[in-house]
Formats: C-alpha cells, structure tokens, sequence
DNA sequence: CCCCTTAATTATCTTTTGATAACTAAATAG
DNA sequence: CTATTTAGTTATCAAAAGATAATTAAGGGG
C-alpha cells in the first residue's frame, strides 16, 4: 500500500506547477490588472463565448463581485460585452481588440518561458510529456462538477 | 513545429490542476483561517524548520506582511516560534500541537479525495501515474529559482 | 568600538477582495 | 396578465492582503 507516498507525490508536484506558473505569470502581468482581473481576462481568453454567470462559477466569485470587475475591465477597455439575440438577460463577455493585443503578448510570453524548457528535448521526449500531461489529466486533474456547456 | 499545440495543453494542464487543488482544499480549509494563513499552514506543515524569510520568499509577500500573518497564526496558537541558538536573529517557525492536529486533519481529507480518484486504477495505472508526474516535474514544472537550504 | 548588514517586527495606509441586501429587466409558468 | 424565476447590476460594508517607513536587535568587518 503505497498509495500514501503517492499522495505526497503528488502534493509536491500541485506545489511545483503552482509554483512555476506563478512564476511565469507573475512576471508578464500588466501593473494595470489586479490579481483577480488578470484571473478573469485569462479565463476570457480561453474562454471566448464567457457569460458573466459562468465566470462567477468557474473563478468561484459572487455574481456582484464578478459584475464588478467586470465593469471594471470594460471601463480599461479590455472587455466588452453583447447580449444574447434569444434571451436579452444573457450577456456574452469577450476581450477587445485591446485586450485581444495584452493577452496575445501575454500568452507569447509564457509560451516562451515554456518553449525556453522544452527547447532541449527530442521529439520523442515532447510525445513522451504530452502523453504524460493526458495520463495525469485523466487520472487525476479532471473537473467532477463542470457546469460549462 | 507542433510546440504550440503542447502549450496549449499544457496551459489547459495547469488550469486543471488549480481547479482540482482549489476544490479539494477549499472544503477543508478551516474557517478561522484566511486563505493566506491556511497557505502559510501548508507550506510550514510540509516544510517545519521554516523562517520567516523563507516564508515570504517562498509565498511571495513582503516581511512585514508574513510576519503580520504568522503573529496572527500564534495568537490562534496554530504555531510556535523558537529562535536559532547560533544566529539569535533567525526565527524557527513550527506547527503548534493544534495546528499538527489540524493540519493532519487537513491532508488526510485532501488525501481522501485523491484516493477516492486512484481507486479504480490497477497498481501498473498508479505506477504510469508515478512516471508521469516524475516526467512532468523533470521537465517543465521545476523550480528554477529555489532558494531554500 | 563604530559602522553596516541581516532578520524580524510594529505601525500605518491603501487597495483588493469578499459578502449581503436591494434592485432592474427579461423570460417563463400558470 | 400576473407571479415567479433567472441574469445581471448597484450600493455598501467589512475583511484580507499589499506596500512603505521606521524601529529593534543581533551579527560581522574593519
């Protein structure tokens, strides 16, 4: 039974990948952007079709607070917002061609830090880590209560 | 060149991974504790000859904000400082009795949550997991800058 | 001894984030 | 058409976290 040691294992790497993301992320985040509205512009980023319900979810905030800073990142210009033809109640949240520029060079950036690590492997080594990255993502890091369409 | 799509793999990963830790820490974190304090407990739960400078440096906060934390953590007696005998300056930081108990508590529910994954898998899954992080944790999540002793 | 550095603390102020209540507007069920 | 639910906003207050300056106390070099 050595499931506990792979517990600590596995403690220890959550640790190394918070660790070396904040690292990677720390360094490109623009001063303008607090914590939290970095955190939002990310997830829009990746998330193009966001409504301000599903960022509440998905970033574990209250509704007040998302709209918040919601406003607050349209008021920097770096979101903007649509409403939903069906049901006028929904709003689509997406970056402006402004935000669309910042993560753009954000995103380049922490590419680079990664590329940066990468840049010594072979090709079987890159398929050895991909598979690696798609074991542990079944096993482990996957999302029980997803609520995303 | 198909690196770009690993990084967008690997972003997807460590998004993943956040998701994952958040959701199984957040329901144990006691709620006398705020989520800068319970971080300080992880950390110095898996690392007990800490100093406050570690601390700081590791956690990414100024001095006088972690040892404004810490103060607060030994007035809910959760830890005990004691001070090195060959450098008076340099403060130990470790759990308090209570705060082992607590903290012990906290990992074994974390680790519930983990096993309660693992527990489906044969002992060559658990032993592709093992390589996996191992892998992973060679390749990309390391820590460059580590200062620690 | 004096000066400089390191480790840590205290005090204070600001920003950020979280929580709650009250509200508007649109959709939907009866 | 009214009543209820859903999506989102506004306002407000409190707690948490970040930043900075000033201070104490110990160690080390000259």
């Amino acid at each position: 039974m050595e499931n506990s040691s792979l517990f600590h294992k596995m403690v220890a790497f959550s640790a190394a990948v918070h660790q070396t993301t904040h690292e990677w992320t720390q360094t490109v985040r623009p001063a303008a952007l607090s914590p939290v509205q970095y955190k939002i512009l990310e997830y829009i980023a990746v998330h193009p079709t966001a409504t301000p319900s599903e960022i509440n979810d998905c970033m574990h905030m209250s509704m007040p607070n998302t709209s918040r800073e919601l406003k607050h990142l349209t008021e920097k210009h770096l979101i903007k917002k649509s409403t939903n033809t069906n049901d006028r109640r929904k709003h689509y949240i997406q970056l402006s061609d402004q935000g669309e520029k910042i993560m753009t060079e954000v995103f380049a950036s922490i590419e680079n830090h990664f590329l940066a690590r990468m840049q010594n492997n072979t090709s079987e080594d890159l398929a050895k880590v991909e598979d690696a990255i798609d074991l542990l993502q079944e096993k482990i890091f996957y999302d029980k209560q997803r609520k995303r369409p």
